[in-house]
DNA sequence: GCTATGAGTTACCTAAAGGATAGCGACTAT
DNA sequence: ATAGTCGCTATCCTTTAGGTAACTCATAGC
């Protein structure tokens, strides 16, 4: 990842911040598997590729990876015949819910707006 | 850019307005841009070029237009001795303020439980 | 005529994201 | 013994973002 030099001067660490955030719900499939597991409370690694369709299992679990280092995330694995691990969304992940929600409406204006579309 | 399958069942509509509104603000340079445009009101290309350290003219000019599509900003040639050209937000750019409020809001509380920096 | 300036554009290159495919290791069911 | 399940990992390949450097075009000053 490259460093932001960026000259506004109401601070660098909101600079930094932003873009932080936006690095980790960039990406093709991080706010699909948050949103999925939001949904579902509980999911595991074959579910998660059931339901965001078109993920491979390279791809998925490096994403999860992410997720549980940024601490969005749990991984738990189950003590079943063949083994499977499930995921689930920490309290803290409640945290990016103001993001997610102000992300979704002005991407509901912006379509209106530009495509004419909903 | 690729597709998003996401079988989120509240709204597909949700799910394709986050994609958008993450395709826009994402990149390396785009909310640089943005603030610094919020922070000086008009710049010149070449005041964008000094303002946002690093950035080089063939990609700036390629976010401009891609900022200028979406509506965020305004592109104006002036009478110049040698020509200059000057960008400034739209009204409409001030949708984007409560998701960049939002990103900065959720990436300081994130600096601050993963990395313990500020 | 030579050089400079502002706003780009062009061609080339590298690194990273992400897709396709196959296989592994532990186990179970037939 | 064979085949299947689950959660991965390994290998390879294509696409994209972004960087470097040089160059264009119009004009203007020396």
């Amino acid at each position: 990842m490259e460093e932001l030099k960026c000259e506004s001067r109401p601070g660098i660490n909101k600079q930094l911040a932003l873009k932080d955030a936006l690095e980790l719900l960039s990406g093709k499939w991080k706010v699909c598997i948050l949103t999925n597991l939001y949904h579902n409370g509980t999911l595991r690694f074959k579910d998660i590729i059931a339901s965001s369709r078109g993920i491979t299992p390279k791809v998925l679990s490096k994403e999860l990876q992410q997720l549980e280092e940024n601490l969005l995330i749990t991984r738990t694995v189950n003590n079943t015949k063949p083994v499977t691990v499930s995921y689930a969304l920490t309290p803290y992940a409640t945290e990016t819910q103001p993001v997610i929600k102000a992300l979704i409406e002005f991407g509901l204006k912006h379509r209106m707006k530009i495509k004419s579309i909903i």
